[in-house]
Parts: C-alpha cells; structure tokens; sequence
DNA sequence: CATTTTTTACGAATTTTTTCGTTGACTTTC
DNA sequence: GAAAGTCAACGAAAAAATTCGTAAAAAATG
C-alpha cells in the first residue's frame, strides 16, 4: 500500500537545496564538493539524489551546457515556511507561541536574536491590528 | 547501505504519539480509534505501528492486564523540543530568529499569542541577561 | 587524434517506513 | 465450558529513501 506523497524535502534532499542556496546554481561535482564535509558518500550517490530531486521537481536542470548545471525549484524563504508550517501542524496542533517557546528553550539565544525576535513581534502587531 | 539512524518520531509515529498525549496511555483499539480521524487504515497496521515502536523504545507496554496499554516513553515537551532543534539545525542554519520570522508568517497569529510571545521573549530577557 | 578525466545514465541493492493478512491466544458471553 | 469476539505476534509485501558500481558519453589534455 502506498504511502502518502511526501510533500517535503527529505534529510539528504535538503542538505542539496541548502547547497543550492548558499552556493547558487551548482554542478554535481560542486554539489558533492561542498557536501562532502557532512556527508561521507560517493560522487554516483549524490548525483542519484540530484537526479531524483529532478524527477520529484524539487531542482532544475539546465541541459545547455556540458556539466549540467541546477537549481532550487523553490526559494529558500517558501521552503522554510513550509517546513514550519508542517512542523507547526504535526508537532504543535498549529499553536505558534508553543513553538517559538520551544525553540527559545532549545538554544542558547543572543541578545541581537532577542532583539531581532522583538522587531518581527512588533511589526506583526502593526501589521495585523 | 544503511541510513543514519533517525533519532526523531516519523509522521504516523508522531500522530500516535500525539493521540497517547492528549488521550493518556492506551490500548491499541483506543489509538486506533482515535487515529480513524485522521488516516484509513486497518488496525493491524496500528498494531504493527505501535509494536515498531514498542521496539524502538518511543513507547512502553504494559503488559500486566489484558488489554495492553501503551504509554510515551517521552513527554510532549521533549519531543517537540527535539523535532524543532532538529528543523533548526536542518533548516536555519541554527538561526532562532529566523524560525521565529517564518513561524509568525506561516499562520494567521492572534493577538493572545502575540502576548504569550512578548511574555516569553521578557521572561528570556531577563533570564539569560 | 589518442588518452585521460569528467560527467551522465542506468540499474541494482539495502534499509526504513508503512501496510496488511493470517493465525493463534486470550476474554467475554451465553 | 463452548462459541464468539477481541487482541497480539508474526511474517510478508510494497513504497520510499539512500547508497553505490559499472559503463557509456562528453570534454579536456597532450
């Protein structure tokens, strides 16, 4: 019986887009490069992971050049928020102030974090008011 | 070869775990009924869920009466702690506020958690100063 | 242009997750 | 206590995620 499609990136999927976003459009060769320093697998196995991404629709390829080139279908930004999102509804039953406790617990916090924190509170204030 | 062990909950083992939160420790019959909600599936395959994770140590049996009631092996509050350090590391790079920045976007948040959240940013400040 | 290196495709193997059917054990009910 | 129903263990199966080897195709090098 089939599972549900997963609608998310997987752990190694994302470690990928991560690359792809740091580092812009990127080559397998640079993909694995730059994965190389978490990860201890071989060159065939990333580009498996790039190739599937492909077919999943989760990267581009650009097929114009000789090393191929690809990059994220999506931004970084709309990822994130889907990710929180989810997590929001599977862990939190969608209650946003238990998160974010969480996530003030689960860290050491800096002060410029706080601050940043206190900006994005009081804007949302104005904004939704 | 094999994966890294994933230390944290899947998706169905997180909506068990959820149900044995809200509802307290369990038969499988009880689980399965308060599963029904949410997903289609048989209760032998909620049987076979909750012996995987009888095995992985995510919940503990009890055994001496006939039906046999299943308990978390871990409070809500750790688990959720776990899942969002986890999509912190995975997905922002560490950064709090960032995760703070998307949660408040990902949801339509009203103005109570708005308040909790101003209580808890206090409450570090004058914690962590 | 022959050789070497890089890149790509393909398929297979392994582990995990999820699902279910079958069978036997245990309870309840009559 | 026997029939009927519930519960548990087991193994099998399929899908998804992850890994790699091999070998063909393309590019670069001398």
């Amino acid at each position: 019986m089939p599972r549900k499609a997963s609608s998310h990136p997987t752990e190694v999927e994302l470690q990928i887009l991560n690359v792809l976003w740091e580092q812009g459009p990127s080559s397998v060769s640079r993909i694995h490069e730059a994965l190389k320093a978490s990860r201890d697998t071989g060159l065939s196995t990333t580009l498996k992971m790039v190739q599937v991404m492909t077919e999943k629709g989760l990267v581009i390829k650009n097929d114009s050049r000789r090393p191929q080139i690809f990059r994220p279908a999506m931004s970084q930004e709309d990822a994130q928020t889907g990710l929180v999102d989810d997590l929001l509804q599977r862990a939190f039953g969608g209650s946003v102030d238990k998160l974010v406790l969480r996530a003030l617990e689960s860290k050491k916090v800096s002060e410029s974090e706080i601050n940043q924190i206190k900006k994005l509170i009081g804007q949302f204030e104005r904004g939704t008011k």
